[in-house]
DNA sequence: AGCACGCCGACT
DNA sequence: GTCGGCGTGCTC
């Protein structure tokens, strides 16, 4: 007699922000063995339908039988996440105390969470014939909306357009495109998945040098195992060879590759550099994909053709089925740490996932985080080091300028200027940063003092001069200037302070025959207009380059010969026990773009604080000893990566909420008698008021990470049954990166 | 988070 | 006499 069917309780992941996951009933009529973990359903959930993943089939439910409900329809196959992806989501979702349902639709591209089929993937698209490149708008005076659609293919670069970017260029751009297609000027393709390279000849031979080789060797010879390499190396050693060699060798082995950048750094230069010199299918993920681009990239590496998969943070939850190496460039750039929703590290999930697959990791970096750095000396992760290449530049000289008593043209000191009009002569290029856009970060009233604030946020308002406009940094919130005081009427407004904007028309004023571009989020915030920008820089239209941290982030520009960060002020003395070291890695980075092989370069830092010691041992010593300073400082108070950190934050339109309900969350948590957890708060925001709302935060701190995730695991769920918990807008961010 | 159900003020 | 305010409760 066979044995009774055995009741089969699936275990699925629903994107809803409640911890744990949901049970269900297999869908009726539905062959058991098609149930495997990693497939998608359609389920009931409250009153409407949503996509869920299956984590696991298990014989019983903790739910009662006459609660559960059936799912409505299986949506694959096979499953869509293998079972090391499934593990990875489950682990993220334990590591940052965040609903399971959440971080698996954050693992997949947009269209597979909202149940679209995989095969949407294989697309057909439209792009421009040879004929099509060539032809101007000239030729279609009278076919205005031809025109139009053939400028705009003609600017999307090597990639055609597929149906939906067609129907976002509006109604009858499908009529208009017949026509093109009619006049032999676009061409219908069934579009390849991954990218083309432009160049067919062979790949460009990568040339090492001794310690590039070395590192290399070093690195290749544990490829078959985890192993977390740092490669630490200034701008120029040639980190970027070494990256091309090793994937290379896994890319010729049948592997893949997965290299992580911040955001700032996925240029089309970056991708185009390692095109040239790999002739393995590759594929790019990032934010300005579209859902249908995305989806392409995304079932090239689960199909596991794309040899070379290059991504944003995001990225680091790729499919891998033949994962070979990974890379992290840059490994210390902030924007590897989601700073909202669900707040993984893409750098600590990368090394999790190398661990979990048994591949190397190379971290590489400049200037490595302290934490990548404490690893490294703990023996954890090997440390691989490339000094500058012989021949190369001579690394740049680094001068404080003590601006104390010192007039200020325009926040540019006598020293600095000085110091420019020496370069410029030479005819070389000049980098200026200031991490301040707009015209001034304060309009004062003369008469009175009234100062322009936000309504909204505890800031001041930015005044953008070219608009006339009043703006919030921090809510986005804009006005109109005004042109009379609100509280006495005066017309002597004056914009106090110095934001790019105005140091640019300083510039102006000082150096009328030199090019000068101002590179900040004002200024780029046109799609290209950042690397048409820094092309005009490259052919030297420009020879004064103005703006914030975005000009620090590897652009090749080498005709710079001087770089002056013109307030480091900021950096020194900040609430964020982080900023130090950020400031010392943008100095370092800075210093990277200046100089040439002829001219060592010079770095130039203006500040109040001259005699700052972290400041003094990164220009007298270096990066590396600065970092030893900075860990020595994070041991004695106690800091990461000493120790752990997590961060309650909580806010509300009503002042006293977050407090109460933060203050409620410790009482919580003191009841566990949490041995080995500090509690430190709750206290208001560094900025309290932001976008309407009163902010508050709870710092939570543990010698042993242990302790603190056992803590947050039985606390967590228990704040979600708070009333007050419904009151305020609450989070927690595990290893928070800012405490803002 | 949504989205229900559930009791007390200004309107056709 | 209703429409509608947001206070609690639930989602397998």
């Amino acid at each position: 007699m066979p044995a009774a069917p055995r009741p089969q309780i699936l275990q699925i992941a629903v994107p809803t922000p409640l911890y744990g996951s949901f049970d269900y009933l297999p869908p009726r009529a539905c062959d058991p063995a098609r149930l495997c973990p990693g497939v998608r359903l359609r389920v009931p959930f409250g009153r409407g339908h949503v996509t869920g993943m299956l984590l696991d089939v298990a014989a019983e439910s903790r739910v009662e039988s006459r609660r559960l409900r059936a799912a409505t329809e299986l949506l694959d196959e096979t499953p869509l996440l293998s079972p090391d992806l499934l593990a990875l989501g489950q682990w993220a979702a334990q590591y940052y105390h965040h609903p399971i349902g959440e971080v698996f639709a954050a693992l997949l591209p947009t269209l597979l969470r909202q149940g679209k089929p995989l095969h949407d993937a294989n697309e057909t698209q439209w792009r421009l014939t040879a004929a099509g490149q060539a032809a101007t708008a000239e030729d279609l005076q009278r076919a205005p909306r031809q025109a139009a659609l053939l400028q705009w293919l003609q600017q999307q670069a090597q990639h055609g357009a597929d149906a939906e970017q067609l129907a976002a260029q509006g109604g009858s751009a499908r009529a208009a495109l017949r026509a093109l297609i009619a006049k032999g000027w676009v061409e219908e393709y069934a579009a390849p998945i991954t990218i083309e390279t432009t160049d067919t000849g062979p790949a460009h031979h990568i040339e090492l040098n001794g310690m590039q080789h070395a590192a290399v060797e070093k690195i290749g010879a544990q490829l078959q195992q985890f192993a977390p390499f740092v490669l630490e190396g200034v701008t120029g050693s040639g980190k970027t060879e070494v990256y091309l060699e090793l994937i290379a060798r896994v890319a010729t082995a049948g592997r893949q590759t997965l290299v992580l950048v911040p955001e700032i750094g996925l240029t089309p230069q970056l991708v185009a550099r390692f095109a040239a010199r790999l002739r393995h299918p590759t594929v790019v993920l990032h934010s300005g994909l579209s859902d249908k681009q995305r989806l392409r990239a995304w079932a090239a590496a689960a199909s596991g053709e794309a040899k070379l998969i290059i991504g944003t943070r995001s990225a680091v939850f790729t499919p891998l089925p033949q994962a070979g190496l990974i890379i992290i460039d840059e490994e210390h750039d902030l924007s590897f740490k989601q700073q909202d929703g669900f707040r993984y590290h893409a750098r600590d999930v990368a090394v999790w996932r190398a661990h979990q697959r048994g591949v190397p990791i190379v971290l590489g970096s400049a200037t490595p985080s302290l934490e990548t750095l404490y690893n490294a000396e703990r023996g954890r992760y090997q440390l691989l080091q490339l000094p500058l290449r012989a021949g190369k530049a001579r690394p740049p000289r680094i001068a404080v300028i003590d601006v104390r008593h010192k007039k200020l043209h325009g926040a540019l000191s006598d020293a600095v200027l000085q110091k420019m009009r020496e370069h410029l002569v030479r005819g070389r290029q000049v980098l200026l940063f200031l991490n301040r856009r707009g015209y001034s970060p304060t309009l004062l009233c003369h008469d009175c003092g009234w100062i322009a604030r936000c309504k909204r946020c505890d800031a001041h308002l930015i005044y953008h001069q070219a608009q006339r406009r009043l703006r919030c940094h921090h809510c986005g919130g804009e006005q109109q200037a005004e042109v009379h005081c609100p509280e006495c009427s005066s017309d002597q407004l004056r914009p106090i302070g110095h934001g790019t904007e105005r140091v640019e028309q300083v510039l102006r004023e000082r150096f009328p025959e030199i090019g000068i571009a101002r590179i900040d989020r004002d200024s780029t915030r046109r799609k290209g207009a950042l690397q048409q920008v820094l092309a005009e820089a490259l052919r030297g239209e420009h020879r004064i380059l103005l703006g914030t941290q975005m000009l620090a982030k590897g652009h090749h520009l080498p005709e710079v010969t001087l770089a002056v960060i013109l307030d480091a002020d900021q950096g020194l003395f900040s609430v964020d026990f982080r900023a130090s070291e950020t400031l010392a890695q943008l100095i370092i980075q800075v210093a990277g773009r200046a100089g040439r092989a002829e001219q060592a370069g010079e770095v130039l830092i203006q500040t109040h604080h001259p005699d700052h010691p972290l400041l003094r041992t990164l220009i007298t010593a270096g990066y590396p000893h600065f970092a030893a300073a900075a860990l020595t400082e994070r041991r004695e108070a106690a800091l990461p990566p000493y120790t752990h950190l997590a961060l309650l934050r909580a806010e509300a339109t009503a002042a006293e909420l977050p407090q109460r309900f933060l203050s409620e969350a410790m009482a919580l948590a003191q009841q566990h008698n949490p041995h080995g957890v500090e509690l430190l708060g709750p206290v208001p925001a560094p900025m309290e008021r932001r976008a309407g709302r009163y902010r508050a935060q709870l710092l939570l701190q543990a010698e042993a990470r242990a302790a603190l995730h056992h803590l947050l695991a039985t606390w967590l769920p228990q704040l979600s049954a708070l009333p007050l918990a419904r009151k305020v807008r609450w989070s927690i961010d595990v290893d928070p990166m800012e405490m803002v």
